[in-house]
DNA sequence: ACAGCCATGTAACTTGTTACATGATTTT
DNA sequence: AAAATCATGTAACAAGTTACATGGCTGT
């Protein structure tokens, strides 16, 4: 979802043709997230399917420079405009990961933990040794490649934080212990019941069928 | 990627039908992140494609069971144990979203990062006002809920620093005022030459055509 | 001639996601 | 009867990603 909107903003600038696209953009986020040459075409034509770009003749060069439509430009002031919300519940595929791990009967989420924890702290050593680009300080493009590198330090130390947090917790529950029981439930069909206390269990704990 | 995998590990537990996966699913994760049920058909079926998981008869209630095989097994604990690696750089759409917009001319840059932290503000306050669930404290959905929780509590503060850090940043570096000179040197096809120093721009700054 | 980059494009595929259709069952 | 829930499924789409095909130009 960045992608898209990233070129959109670009485009928004002045014509371009593809290549040229992948240059600003990799100029402007950094060496880091090589941006795949197929996916700008992809990109772009699928911005003109939805009439945000049109495609212009090639030149003489044979470049096919895009120009933005009004629409597109609007488009690209809404997408700047608006601030970047995270969904109510952002998928986070560590924390689910975790959660479902801990929750499994025959899996030691703690050594999961651990092993998750070294290979985060070992991304993290690596970025605080990624140097800053040789270019020249203070450039626009060194600031842009600062801001997304320290985002990438940052999130990596939450990470971490959280990580040392979810090992004490699991601590305080030394044994998940919680057996697949499923549904204790019976399935049952249709509208349950509101005020009965779901008639206790008692009953097959769901039996799972060999 | 945590859908398909997540279906897979607690089919590893035993075999399951379509809405009681979802069931097992929420109640692992919490209520946050509630999962469309079509999304989980969608996914047994990718799942039987892949040799991971095979199709049952359905039951005398008309549930179908799902039964994970050897290769899906096996699957499952090759994602458990191996650590969730971020990419080389993983694409996050803020840090991309900001590098893009300081980069433009006519962009304040300024103004998107105060009112994404806003925004960012505002979601670590509802993250930290939600309650843990009421369920028994202690129990293991318990201890799963609050790691989701925890997870993104520890993301937003990130966030936050991160856009603090970002706005310290562009204080020193005022006014981006790069213009989209895009490449500055004239796009040339072949083999660029390696050792003439660019042959200075002096020429037409890409001249935008109209 | 050959290697290698510039440049455009096509096709396929993955995961996630939503909208919709269908029917059984059960409570109100 | 109506409403709500359980349950299964289909179809389509979005965004990202990769592999591949093609050709031009240029330096060695």
């Amino acid at each position: 979802m960045s992608v898209r909107q990233s070129l959109l903003a670009i485009l928004d600038q002045g014509p371009c043709y593809g290549y040229q696209l992948r240059h600003e953009f990799d100029r402007r986020t950094g060496s880091t997230w090589p941006l795949n040459v197929g996916q700008i075409y992809n990109t772009l034509e699928r911005l003109e399917r939805d009439g945000l770009v049109q495609r212009g003749e090639a030149d003489e060069h044979g470049h096919v420079y895009w120009r933005i439509t009004a629409a597109g430009s609007a488009e690209a002031a809404r997408w700047l405009a608006a601030p970047v919300l995270r969904a109510p519940a952002t998928r986070e595929e560590l924390a689910v990961k975790l959660a479902v791990a801990a929750t499994l009967p025959g899996v030691d989420a703690a050594t999961i933990l651990r092993s998750q924890r070294d290979a985060s702290q070992q991304r993290l050593d690596e970025l605080r040794r990624t140097p800053s680009p040789g270019l020249a300080a203070g450039s626009p493009e060194d600031l842009a490649w600062s801001l997304v590198l320290d985002s990438l330090v940052c999130a990596a130390e939450a990470e971490l934080r959280w990580l040392d947090q979810a090992e004490a917790r699991l601590a305080q529950h030394p044994h998940p212990e919680m057996a697949l029981e499923l549904t204790t439930e019976r399935p049952k069909r249709g509208r349950p019941a509101k005020t009965l206390p779901s008639a206790v269990a008692g009953g097959d704990p769901v039996a799972v069928p060999a």
